[in-house]
DNA sequence: ATGTCC
């Protein structure tokens, strides 16, 4: 942890009410800040340092510091940063296209409202997805069998129309989702058959490849979760809410999950490689910071990166399109005749190449949601035209998370939010400092079951931001506005498993 | 984030 006394105030030029931009050193354009001065007054030294460090390495053209933004490895977690000539491991993430999705039931809030209903769902739902490090279709009684042969096709192909059916998952939910499939660093598919041809022409390689992919379908350890839902339209968004498929008062289920196993090897193997790289040629790191290591685009360095956050993100995709459709079947269990639709799935851990400033760049998100307004001509053709798509942002079970969509301002933040309300505390600090049995109580007093006998102390609603004030700093910005509020009826977290 | 360090 960085000391906060050894650290300069910076010195944040308020461009707004929620806006403001930090200067860096060498004449470059400034970071842009998103948040009220608050949520900048928060923004902890580590961050800062790594905003600016971010800002001024090798082909950076632009960095923007979301509300939610906290220090992480090498870039923070709550940025974007651009670059039209280089690629970046580090501001993409660890967990390689970590994301949301929301899945819309047409059951009234009265149909979980009885703790016993409740408590079937959480059991039927953990039948199906099993939670944690390591955790996959073993620990899972009515999972999905995937082996390492659907495994080549989910990695390569995403959610193709044969992966969807192969899994039973509505194949009409690939209309909802962000990017349904990723293709290598040539825009083919072949590149990543290549590409996993040579990570697994070992036997052991093959093994554990065929490991990581029975983890298909289940939630990993930290932040993720899945959680029950009851949607609260804002009253003046009705018609996107519509166009969205969200039904006011009704049950839905939020999911945050990524690639898992699977996604974290890749990441992990990119980064050393990475490393060798700049250690053999005696390449400078930027700020001295291995987590910066970069490559121009065209080099073979870029596009194996490219071809192994492609088969990252398609394993991420299509775990997300079954978790829902086995939380789906879950609540088809214990409510028979439900029906559910996906509302959306949407990253928050993904670099792609998008129109910044009329040519094309990489757009890193890390810890940052795409916000493409209506009529952005990404969006031609697709359900989202007119309105916007979802955004899909976790706040806290307490105060609710949220349904976002993009305004016209957000061409300010490159067409991005924040992904959540971002950590307030470290893990560390969360255990040392909040009490196990308050916070607890605190979510039995606002009638919030979950599936572990003690929450995670490190993941308590206190750990996080005010996610009230981090959703005023996106609004105030104009960068999108909120149609509607999720408020948690059940949450599925990893943690005191009661079956180890 | 990750069976959590080479």
């Amino acid at each position: 942890m960085t000391n906060m006394n050894d650290q300069a105030i910076p010195n944040f030029i308020p461009t707004g009410e929620a806006t403001a931009w930090l200067p860096v050193p060498g004449g470059l354009p400034p970071i842009k800040v998103i948040g009220t001065p608050t949520i900048r007054g928060g923004l902890d030294a580590m961050c800062i340092k790594q905003a600016i460090n971010t800002r001024l390495s090798p082909g950076v053209t632009e960095v923007v510091l979301n509300p939610d933004a906290h220090g992480g490895y090498g870039a923070p977690i709550g940025c974007v940063m651009v670059s039209p000539s280089h690629i970046y491991p580090g501001p993409v993430g660890v967990d390689i296209k970590c994301s949301m999705s929301l899945l819309q039931l047409d059951a009234p809030a009265d149909a979980v409202i009885d703790k016993p209903t409740r408590r079937a769902l959480i059991d039927a739902i953990l039948e199906r997805t099993p939670t944690g490090p390591g955790r996959g279709q073993r620990q899972a009684k009515k999972g999905r069998y995937v082996d390492a042969t659907l495994g080549r096709r989910v990695v390569t192909e995403g959610a193709s129309e044969g992966v969807l059916r192969e899994l039973g998952v509505p194949t009409e939910w690939a209309l909802r989702c962000e990017d349904s499939h990723h293709v290598g660093h040539d825009e083919t598919a072949d590149a990543l058959h290549k590409r996993l041809e040579l990570l697994t022409r070992e036997a052991r390689q093959y093994q554990v490849f065929a490991d990581k992919m029975r983890q298909l379908g289940s939630y990993g350890g930290g932040n993720h979760f899945g959680e029950c839902e009851v949607v609260q339209v804002e009253p003046t968004q009705r018609e996107r809410a519509a166009v969205f498929g969200l039904r006011d008062g009704h049950v839905a289920f939020l999911s945050h999950c990524g690639s898992r196993g699977w996604g974290a090897l890749l990441a992990d193997g990119q980064f050393k490689a990475m490393q060798q790289k700049f250690a053999k040629w005696g390449i400078p790191l930027p700020g001295g910071d291995r987590h910066m290591v970069h490559a121009p685009l065209g080099t073979q360095e870029a596009n194996d990166y490219l071809d192994d956050m492609a088969l990252g993100a398609n394993f991420a995709t299509v775990n997300h399109m079954l978790i829902n459709a086995l939380v789906l079947d879950a609540f088809q269990e214990v409510l028979p005749g439900i029906k559910g639709s996906l509302v959306y799935f949407i990253s928050h851990n993904i670099a792609r190449r998008e129109v910044v400033n009329k040519s094309l760049a990489w757009v890193h998100r890390k810890g940052a949601t795409r916000a493409f307004p209506a009529g952005h001509h990404a969006l031609a053709g697709g359900p989202f035209e007119k309105a916007g798509h979802p955004i899909l942002l976790p706040g806290n079970p307490k105060d609710g998370s949220s349904v976002m969509v993009a305004e016209e301002g957000a061409k300010f933040s490159c067409y991005s939010v924040n992904h959540g309300a971002g950590r307030a505390m470290s893990r560390t600090a969360a255990s040392k400092t909040l009490n196990q049995r308050e916070v607890d109580e605190s979510l039995l007093r606002a009638d919030i079951m979950t599936n572990c006998r003690q929450y995670p102390i490190d993941e308590a609603p206190k750990a996080y931001k005010d996610f009230n004030e981090v959703i005023k700093s996106v609004t105030q910005a104009g960068l999108a506005s909120e149609v509607a509020r999720l408020k948690a009826t059940f949450v599925i977290k990893d943690g005191d498993k009661a079956d180890d």
